[in-house]
DNA sequence: GAGTTTGAAACT
DNA sequence: CAGTTTCAAACTC
């Protein structure tokens, strides 16, 4: 799903790759059937991918996957141990050339790349890598003929060890170098760069490094000794292209290229092939359920619905993981590429992969085996670094009326609205919410939408994805058009021409009410969501959809019992703008994208009703700075930490510990870059650690103070439910009634009574506490006794 | 809650 | 690019 073309890329802050997803989706209005089978830039439902898939697949993929998972649950542990067999056709590998169609058939000698987890697993057999029939076969267990075949084609077989490997992937960047996916031998093999994270982390680990537009910088996935399919809870697919090793002295690598998307939103599209490619880093430093997501784009066939994306979440595991994507070489290259279905599930996720070159001269598409039947899959890069943050992660990739648009050499990705009647949910029936990611949150799924809290990285700009109510949900089978688009009362872009490439991080595009295709209103992703659930809100209770100012209101609504700011994915504070019309970057809300939304701010400009002049400042603002929307919390320097500023403060007077530098307030160290005069908060400084200690108190006063918050409160609230109803009911509790002001005082006087006599008695403290406390035991059980004397007597006259 | 401080953003 | 002003958040009382 997520796709950003190579330049793009490049330019991207790496930590700004960890919590976007960027989808393209062909813009092209002639193809109004593909309205439904656009995915959505969104997460994919939470509930374990393995699940939703196996729905789909066929029984021996159902075993598979069930197998895998008790394998899984076999092996919880944060090692990822990865076995890739071909015994299944659950990945198929094809030939090129093959369109992006689902119904690509599989060759039996092809078939087989099957990736299955399993903790105690180990590679049974070499992977074998195809050039000839461009194929790649992954630990053939079943089909060895197949290996061998693959082996008799390609003169070198590329055959991957499997013990003690790493699995490198790089990519293709502007250069035009190609994407190698590595499985290096644990000595190190040429043409495999060895990162920090391998001296950091001895045990092999799953590595995807970036090559090309930016410098080669493997990153450390998971940290498992072996390769482990299926060990999640969730299976997505992975299409990737193989391309020939560019050199003969590299060691095994798969080479992948990206899909090439012949029609955009822009017409240079139309010509040039758009080079998607996405990077999604991720550091987990800490023990936190992290998750990353890579889409891919798609291609306008029905096959570029499928799940494309990679999902990777070493949860609970202290490592490092980068995905990478590049964009497929240009067209006149003579790379052979494969599409390669895969399906990896690192610790508690999945990782999906779905990629297709239609451009490349030789090319393999994935075959989608009628048992696979990957449905749309859509995807959330979001990263964590000990971040607290969670999103609320919900499928939309089947969304009926939600159409993602992917613009050309724009990181944003785009929303068209689509009227339900050409997508309804009775016609997608088989469309069910695909979990693209997993986290060790439980899954939250109510009777319409399916929610999933992930960590998210801090200070990065993240998504909000409305929740999707599932399609068998009956109250979202019936949407009209007319309320979609009461929905958006967006106008028609008037004057301005939005940039698409310029536009702020979530910033959607919707349809207008014009009704056609034409004119699209730039929304903040977040204000889709925000539709989004005002339109759940009015489908479950069968109300009509309230006119436009609901836009602005239905934040508030609850819905499911849960309240939209609880389904917010992001607590972003309101802004208190009075004279920027929260229309310049002082503005939180407009910085991020967002429009005010429960604000506080005076003479507001960021919202639909004013978006000529919204989109005026956001122009403007990209003048001054083409990257004032891209966050200020990018990747450092390799040695350094991960996350720094990327411009760096200039604090002058609060030696960067307060909350006014916003590397402290980002919970980052300054850095080298940083301007500030004075500044303490450098790793070392006894100031900050005073403080970092001192903050953690206070944030465990806090939890404390709230867990015993929520238990009073359930205590007072269990006690209410057991009150009067269950003295009717005969029930054998007692009637906190009977507790009543007299009681209390007598109880209370009794024991003053007591103490009194303690006191005039001399004992001692120990003692008369004691006899207090007996006192108030005696107390008790009176007021018990008379409680269930009454309650039998009440009983016996059936009151 | 009002006033002050602070530093980023905006402006010159 | 540097200096100044504006602005809203953070902070203090």
């Amino acid at each position: 799903m997520d796709v950003v073309s190579p330049e793009l890329n490049s330019l991207l802050p790496d930590e700004i790759m960890d919590t976007e997803a960027i989808e393209e989706v062909p813009h092209s209005q002639s193809e109004p059937t593909h309205d439904t089978s656009v995915p959505m830039e969104t997460d994919a439902p939470v509930t374990s991918e393995s699940l939703n898939t196996c729905s789909n697949a066929t029984p021996a993929e159902r075993v598979q996957a069930a197998t895998a998972a008790a394998a899984a649950d076999s092996a919880p542990g944060s090692q990822s141990s990865i076995t890739i067999s071909a015994s299944s056709t659950l990945f198929a590998i094809k030939p090129a050339l093959a369109t992006s169609t689902a119904t690509t058939k599989t060759t039996d000698s092809l078939t087989g790349t099957t990736v299955s987890t399993s903790g105690t697993q180990k590679l049974a057999t070499p992977f074998a890598f195809s050039a000839a029939n461009h194929q790649i076969i992954l630990n053939k267990v079943a089909s060895a003929q197949a290996t061998e075949a693959a082996k008799a084609a390609a003169a070198p077989a590329q055959v991957i060890k499997q013990e003690g490997q790493k699995l490198l992937v790089t990519t293709i960047g502007k250069s035009g170098q190609p994407i190698v996916l590595q499985l290096p031998h644990t000595s190190g093999k040429p043409g495999v760069s060895q990162t920090s994270g391998d001296a950091k982390s001895p045990t092999p680990q799953f590595k995807v490094v970036t090559i090309g537009g930016r410098e080669l910088k493997p990153v450390v996935g998971s940290a498992g000794n072996q390769v482990t399919t299926l060990q999640a809870q969730q299976l997505k697919t992975v299409q990737i292209p193989k391309k020939t090793p560019a050199s003969s002295t590299a060691p095994i690598k798969f080479i992948i290229t990206k899909t090439v998307n012949s029609k955009g939103l822009s017409p240079q599209t139309s010509v040039t092939p758009v080079i998607a490619g996405r990077v999604v880093t991720q550091t987990s430093p800490v023990m936190s359920p992290k998750t990353i997501t890579l889409s891919e784009p798609h291609n306008t066939t029905i096959q570029s619905i499928s799940g494309k994306k990679i999902a990777i979440s070493p949860l609970k595991t202290p490592s490092k993981v980068t995905v990478v994507s590049v964009a497929s070489p240009p067209s006149n290259t003579s790379q052979k590429s494969v599409a390669l279905p895969v399906n990896v599930a690192l610790g508690q996720q999945i990782l999906a992969v779905q990629q297709s070159a239609p451009a490349s001269p030789v090319k393999v598409a994935t075959s989608q085996t009628p048992a696979q039947n990957i449905k749309p899959v859509q995807s959330v890069a979001v990263g964590g670094v000990g971040g607290s943050q969670f999103k609320t992660i919900i499928p939309l990739a089947t969304q009926p009326n939600v159409q993602q648009i992917q613009v050309p050499g724009s990181r944003f990705h785009y929303v068209r609205l689509v009227t339900a009647t050409t997508a309804s949910a009775a016609g997608q029936p088989s469309a069910p919410n695909t979990s693209s990611v997993a986290t060790g949150k439980p899954l939250v799924v109510n009777t319409g939408a399916v929610r999933m809290s992930v960590p998210v990285v801090q200070a990065q700009t993240m998504k909000q994805v409305a929740p999707k109510p599932l399609t068998s949900a009956p109250q979202v089978v019936t949407t009209t058009q007319t309320q979609q688009r009461l929905i958006m009362p967006a106008t028609p872009l008037p004057q301005i021409q939005p940039n698409f490439t310029n536009l702020p991080p979530g910033t959607v595009l919707t349809s207008a009410p014009g009704g056609s295709n034409v004119g699209y209103a730039v929304v903040p992703a977040q204000y889709v969501t925000q539709l989004q659930q005002s339109q759940f809100v009015t489908l479950a209770s069968s109300s009509s959809f309230p006119a436009s100012s609901s836009v602005q209101t239905q934040a508030k609504l609850p819905y499911n019992g849960v309240s939209a700011a609880e389904t917010t994915s992001r607590p972003r504070k309101p802004c208190n703008c009075t004279k920027s019309q929260c229309l310049k970057l002082y503005c939180d809300c407009f910085a991020n994208g967002e429009f005010c939304n429960n604000c506080n701010c005076n003479n507001c400009f960021n919202n639909l009703e004013h978006e000529t002049e919204r989109l005026k400042a956001i122009k403007t603002c990209l003048d001054r700075n083409p990257e004032a929307f891209k966050p200020k919390i990018g990747k450092g320097k390799e040695g350094e930490s991960d996350r720094r500023h990327s411009k760096g403060c200039n604090c002058k007077r609060s030696g960067c510990l307060k909350n006014y530098c916003e590397c402290y307030e980002a919970k980052i160290m300054c850095s080298s870059i940083c301007k500030c005069i004075g500044c303490k908060n450098f790793e070392e400084s006894p100031e900050r650690k005073t403080l970092m200690h001192l903050a953690d108190a206070a944030e465990v006063r806090v939890q404390q103070q709230t867990a015993a918050k929520t238990k009073l409160s359930s205590q007072i609230s269990d006690l209410l439910m057991r009150t009067t109803p269950i003295i009717s009911s005969g029930g054998g509790r007692l009637p906190y009634t009977f507790v009543t002001k007299e009681v209390l005082e007598a109880t209370c006087e009794c024991l003053l009574e007591q103490a009194k006599r303690a006191e005039q008695t001399r004992q001692p403290q120990a003692e008369a506490e004691r006899a207090i406390l007996e006192e108030f035991g005696h107390c008790l059980m009176s007021i018990i006794s008379s409680a269930g004397k009454a309650k039998t007597d009440c009983a016996s006259i059936n009151c």
